[in-house]
RNA sequence: GGGCGGCUAGCUCAGCUGGUUAGAGCGCCUGGUUUACACCCAGGAGGUCGGGGGUUCGAACCCCUCGCCGCCCACCA
């Protein structure tokens, strides 16, 4: 006998390796097979799965499963980041807390060794996390974005790129992170909204016949000051343009100059112009020519181009000094306020300086055009649609993409420098010495550039390069492009967009035919979880308290939320407890031994009850096929609640027990074999999202019936035929459902004992409902806990009334009745029907309505005032007679 | 400044291309030792769908507008 609940723990471990073990996350071999492929969102190497890794995964591996049981060879390929920067940091840190040398003094190759040496031990904690989580990922195709394959795809695809003028060096303005002392992209910088002040600065002019006025925030930034620009129309500055300005403290003559960059109405008008530390000015000292004084060094001190007594002061303290200086000068000439956004690094969360130094470059551009186009014209599809929007928006505006950085974890620069600063490009240290060879005429020392590529350059090539790509393996044949991709929307710029430039450029394919945006998930509040607010859910935690798939079960449910996802224990606490309730219906039919009956044919069912269970069954398989289909995976968990608990568990369970424990055999024998025939597809059914409770039922069901062949996880998915759906069954128990329904409503507002057996009479019944009451006879009483079932003229004297279509129940309760009580709820009926009517009556009494509403709409709204009508003067009638007798 | 999403029952959310009395889970209240399940069963209360205007025979749904909340992009004169 089965226990009474499902214990997770003893089962997830077990199950996980029958799986695994058994080779069925590979996808099947049979070349006739249609292959549907996912590549993971390759988890960093230094990440401990949190609450978004779990509902993504849990996302993917319901897709895979799914697709996996239609027969499909289904690939879910996995893998991990080496993630730089944030690896290179833990290792750091690790290194500076045991004591260690730093980074630097250790040098690069025994650095890079102890990362690999961490790597070995601590990068596999995510990807065992994610078996916990029951993911059915082909390990047997795991890949690391630094393996040897990737490495070489890597290369493949910079020296092809820099051939093809894509990939440059260039000097200019970067994004700088005096944190890591590294050039960082754009989308790595985030604003952040913090109080500072705009200092207004005297710039006495050369001539000493007067100032011109100019506003920074950044008062530091005037020791590299090369201009001050005002707007050639502006007639306050007009006569100045051409003549200079001292600029205090540095003593340095610099020239007014006219440039439509200035904006008269901001300040005063006047801008000073610091090309070396300013994206804008940068592009105005382009245009003038004007010189580019880098005054910081890489950890953003002031350096050798700054006044002696500021050099080695850091920028902050250099800021206090500037203005101190100014203030000491009589040349500060006010102090505002203000709100205003400053860049940070999203990893350090220092300010990010614009830096001058060179970076090695991709034409985002161009890459872009074929990425836009490519979801213009649908090859590939995103999900919610919305998203395209902000797709384009950003692929329309994109910039170049700063593909160095000053690290050393990571894929290194296949760039070499001759000793004249010549560069060769190539795959090979062999085939740029031979390059170089070819260019001198003779061997030279070359020195290989010291940078490596930002870590989403090789996620960029993740869909090709994990299937083999640049070789032609067969299974980037057979899976790419792959199907679709599950991601959240916060690396759509990131990570999605470069997957599309890369691959479309390398394979002249999509990557893939759909994205679907996962939600975020915040914590019960909303807010973002983080580990510095205490809020992080810990999925590991919530799946040793309540199970795998009732985890998987909550997240699958709530990810139709456009947005973000609520996570709450009490929601997973209710999943759990359907998973319980499935658990137990199993246990039941096991004591009434509904066995699976071999060469049952659920066509060909006779019992009411069997053809309706069978046809909510194949309406059931229809929904959550079709949900799963399109990624709507919240209808998909609601479709099998319902199914399971409401019709399969409430009602089919119930009305068949009276079968069960009757005595015509052969009702019996088909409704065991019905229902077990049921649990079985409700179990494929669930077995994509909850995987563990429900191969172990399909194992333990096994056990107590029939012996079967194989694993749930790789049966055929029910494909069920729309001719099993019965809809004389379907009326005829629906008929039922609402007669019981009715019965119990009226027992428990009248507070009937469970115990007093009610008589109840009908009356007013059309023939199809007499037959259905003789029919259903002891499903009735027992349901109903009724005494006696009755046809009479009219409802007896004192009898409690209720309305079942067009019949008249009665039950025969009057030593119940509290005579107020039952004024009381029939006057509430008969109130909600007199609204019903009033309003219904309303509508088909204006013209423009029956005129105008399509005709089926206008009949609809005929027939139910008439019931409304009907059932209205029935109630009264029991009302008037319930008086008379009291 | 530009864009996106949200505002529906006490809480968390469903409500597809406008058409009965707006739904679910949790919570709450009442009743229940009905041999599958108290992680349960039966029943119930609870919402003028953020405000205002419009389109329409008809609006939670479409349009305009305002108000909050959240996010993304741009902006460090």
């Amino acid at each position: 006998m089965l226990e009474k609940t499902f214990d997770p723990k003893a089962v997830e471990p077990r199950l996980y390796a029958m799986w695994e073990a058994s080779g069925a996350f590979a996808p099947i071999a049979d070349p006739a097979a249609e292959p549907f492929s996912m590549v993971i969102p390759p988890p960093n190497i230094t990440g401990s799965l949190h609450i978004g890794h779990a509902l993504n995964n849990t996302l993917q591996d319901v897709l895979v499963r799914f697709q996996r049981m239609r027969g499909k060879a289904a690939l879910w390929l996995p893998g991990t980041d080496h993630a730089g920067i944030a690896t290179q940091m833990v290792v750091e840190r690790q290194l500076a807390e045991a004591g260690n040398m730093s980074r630097r003094d250790m040098g690069r190759d025994a650095f890079i060794a102890k990362v690999w040496e961490w790597k070995a031990q601590s990068g596999g904690t995510i990807v065992n996390q994610l078996r916990r989580m029951g993911a059915s990922c082909d390990w047997s195709r795991e890949r690391f974005t630094l393996d040897d394959g990737l490495s070489a795809a890597v290369r493949k695809v910079f020296v092809t790129l820099h051939k093809q003028k894509l990939i440059y060096r260039d000097k200019r303005l970067v994004n700088w992170d005096p944190q890591f002392q590294t050039a960082i992209s754009d989308i790595e910088v985030e604003q952040r909204e913090v109080e500072g002040n705009y200092w207004h600065f005297a710039y006495p002019l050369e001539d000493g016949s007067g100032e011109i006025v100019v506003a920074t925030t950044r008062p530091e930034t005037m020791l590299g000051d090369t201009a001050v620009a005002v707007h050639p129309s502006d007639e306050r500055y007009k006569a100045l343009i051409g003549k200079c300005v001292r600029l205090p403290i540095v003593g340095r003559p610099i020239p007014i100059i006219a440039d439509d960059y200035a904006d008269p109405e901001k300040g005063s008008g006047a801008v000073k112009i610091t090309p070396a530390h300013d994206f804008n000015d940068f592009q105005v000292g382009k245009r003038h020519k004007l010189p580019v004084i880098n005054i910081l060094d890489p950890q953003a001190r002031l350096n050798e181009n700054a006044p002696e007594e500021f050099r080695g002061l850091d920028r902050f303290v250099a800021r206090k000094r500037v203005i101190e200086q100014f203030e000491a000068l009589g040349l500060l000439r006010g102090v505002e306020k203000t709100r205003h956004a400053v860049p940070h690094g999203d990893r350090s969360g220092v300010v990010i300086e614009p830096y001058l130094t060179d970076q090695w470059y991709v034409d985002a551009k161009t890459l872009a055009q074929p990425a836009i186009k490519a979801v213009e014209d649908g090859r590939t599809v995103l999900e919610p649609a919305n998203w395209e929007k902000t797709y384009y928006e950003w692929m329309r505006n994109i910039e170049p993409w700063c593909i160095s950085r000053q690290l050393w974890w990571g894929h290194r620069i296949p760039a070499w420098y001759g000793p004249d600063g010549k560069i060769f490009v190539e795959e090979t240290e062999e085939a740029a010495k031979s390059a170089a060879r070819e260019h001198y005429g003779r061997d030279e020392p070359l020195r290989q550039d010291e940078d490596v590529l930002d870590t989403w350059f090789s996620s960029g090539l993740w869909p090709f390069s994990t299937l083999g790509w640049p070789e032609k393996t067969q299974d980037l044949a057979r899976f790419y492009p792959t199907h679709t991709l599950i991601t959240g929307f916060d690396i759509i710029f990131y990570w999605v967009a470069r997957m599309m430039m890369m691959g479309l450029h390398f394979t002249g394919q999509v990557p893939f035919k759909r994205v679907f945006f996962n939600a975020l998930v915040r914590d019960a509040q909303g807010a973002k979880m983080s580990k510095s607010k205490g809020n992080v859910m810990d999925p590991l935690e919530l799946v040793d308290a309540y199970g795998a798939d009732a985890l998987r079960f909550t997240l699958t449910a709530m990810s139709g939320q456009a947005r973000d996802i609520k996570l709450s224990t009490q929601r997973i606490e209710g999943y759990r407890n359907f998973g319980t309730k499935l658990w137990n219906a199993a246990r039941f039919c096991q004591m009434n031994e509904c066995i699976r009956t071999p060469g049952f044919d659920p066509g060909a069912v006779k019992q009411t009850l069997n053809r309706w269970i069978v046809g909510e069954t194949v309406k059931a398989a229809k929904a959550v096929t079709q949900a799963l289909e399109t990624c709507a995976f919240d209808d998909a968990t609601g479709a099998l609640y319902r199914f399971i608990w409401n019709v399969f568990c409430d009602w089919h369970l119930e009305l068949a027990k009276p079968i069960l424990n009757g005595d015509d055999e052969a009702a019996k024998a088909e409704t065991r074999a019905t229902t077990a025939w049921v649990l079985d597809v409700a179990l494929q059914l669930l077995h994509p999202v909850s995987p563990f409770l429900t191969e172990e039922l399909w194992d333990k069901t096994a056990q107590f019936g029939h012996g079967r062949e194989g694993m749930l996880m790789t049966t055929r998915w029910p494909d069920l035929p729309d001719a099993w759906i019965d809809p004389e069954a379907e009326a005829e128990i629906g008929w039922l459902v609402d007669l019981i329904t009715e019965i119990r409503q009226v027992r428990a507002e009248m507070n009937v004992p469970p115990s007093a057996r009610a008589p109840l009479t009908l009356s007013g019944a059309a023939p199809e409902a007499k037959q259905r009451l003789s029919r259903h006879r002891d499903l009735i009483l027992s349901l109903g806990r009724l005494g006696s079932v009755a046809e009479a003229e009219s409802p007896p004297a004192g009898a409690v009334p209720f309305v079942i279509g067009e019949a008249t129940g009665a039950l025969a309760i009057a030593q119940f009745v509290d005579l107020a009580a039952e004024r009381a709820r029939l006057g509430k009926e008969i109130g909600a029907l007199a609204g019903d009517i009033d309003r219904t009556a309303k509508k088909l009494g204006n013209p423009d309505f029956v005129a105008r509403a399509p005709e089926e709409v206008v009949e609809e709204n005929r027939e139910r005032l008439a019931e409304a009508e009907n059932a209205k003067a029935r109630l009264e009638a029991a009302l008037k007679r319930l008086e008379t007798v009291s």
